[in-house]
DNA sequence: CACTTCTGTAGAGATGGTGA
DNA sequence: TCACCATCTCTACAGAAGTG
């Protein structure tokens, strides 16, 4: 068991591993209460599984997934790649620099919000220019060349994400990609969602801890403990090595069990009253038997709180 | 109120080199 | 080998951002 820095939280390994058992055919059979489909899983109009317009819809798209409701992005997203007058912004060989000003950002701008693809404009419209013109000026517009250029060796893709550069600024020449947490989502899309299975190393690969996947691990206690008043950002690497702890040994990876933990906090463990921990779910909940009571809440300020132990 | 990135700051600890 | 210093890396933390 070990215990945070500045947080009194210990790690049950045992319990990530037990729930992962649990929760990773329950998926494959009926689904966590009631849901198997990832938002990003519907194919665009016409695109074929796995084909290369399919992996660059998801390579964008995936860099918009912060801030917002997953469901709604990728539904608006298809929505955008269905219309022939604004499908091209799924083509980084549209792009060019001079799309970062003036009127041919505005169309860009424009073009993402008519089906609210974007819901920041500004933000928005600067990642998924950005992002198009790296991968346009680096890799030929084909995320494939980045995969082939680090041999598929998933930990070598994020990192060759992560420090890439652009000529003129030496600032990141891919946005919100290059995150803790979208930069592994990425991945783990091309792999369940593309059918992608050439990737090597992906047990390296470090779990997206986003809200869901926090939540869920707090409540099945693989996570435990009494703070207050700290920020989630301050327990997502403890999250982390949680679920890389929990998964050492196991014929299992923590991306394997991304999908379940975010269907469960989703439709399951986001309803649990925050002080006492009642759910509304539990009887029919495929984690019930590791659900613990107790105080979780988690808002995006500095005051989360967390109350919960095993019995 | 949901959501997670960005920039920026600060401190702890690791690393590497120098001179005695 | 030790003491010292500069530099780097990692982590924690805080505030800002913005639409539905």
């Amino acid at each position: 068991m070990e215990k945070a820095k500045g947080l009194n939280l210990q790690v049950h390994a045992d319990r990530g591993r037990k729930l992962a058992d649990m929760l990773i055919p329950a998926l494959a059979d009926g689904g966590i209460l009631g849901h198997k489909e990832m938002p990003e899983d519907a194919l665009p109009e016409g695109v074929e599984k796995g084909s290369l317009e399919h992996i660059r819809f998801i390579t964008m798209v995936v860099a918009l997934d912060y801030m917002r409701d997953a469901n709604a992005l990728w539904r608006h997203a298809r929505d955008t790649y269905a219309d022939p007058g604004t499908r091209y912004l799924f083509n980084p060989s549209e792009f060019s620099e001079d799309m970062l000003h003036g009127a041919r950002y505005a169309k860009v701008r424009a073009d993402m919000e008519k089906y609210s693809l974007s819901q920041k404009s500004d933000r928005d419209a600067g990642i998924w220019i950005r992002n198009a013109i790296s991968l346009k000026r680096d890799w030929g517009s084909n995320p494939c060349k980045i995969f082939k250029a680090n041999g598929w060796d998933a930990v070598k893709i994020l990192e060759c994400i992560r420090d890439a550069k652009n000529p003129e600024d030496h600032k990141p020449a891919f946005l919100n990609l290059k995150g803790e947490k979208i930069g592994p989502l990425w991945i783990r899309m091309l792999r369940d969602s593309a059918g992608l299975e050439e990737f090597k190393n992906l047990e390296d690969v470090p779990m997206p801890v986003d809200i869901h996947v926090a939540r869920a691990t707090l409540a099945c206690g693989v996570v435990t403990g009494s703070a207050e008043g700290f920020r989630l950002d301050s327990i997502r690497g403890l999250i982390r090595n949680a679920w890389k702890e929990s998964m050492e040994g196991s014929e299992n990876i923590p991306l394997d069990v991304d999908e379940a933990l975010w269907h469960l906090s989703k439709y399951g463990c986001t309803h649990r009253d925050k002080e006492t921990g009642d759910c509304r779910h539990i009887k029919r909940c495929e984690a019930r038997s590791m659900c613990l009571r107790g105080a979780i809440h988690l808002p995006n300020g500095k005051n989360c709180k967390l109350n919960t132990h095993i019995p």
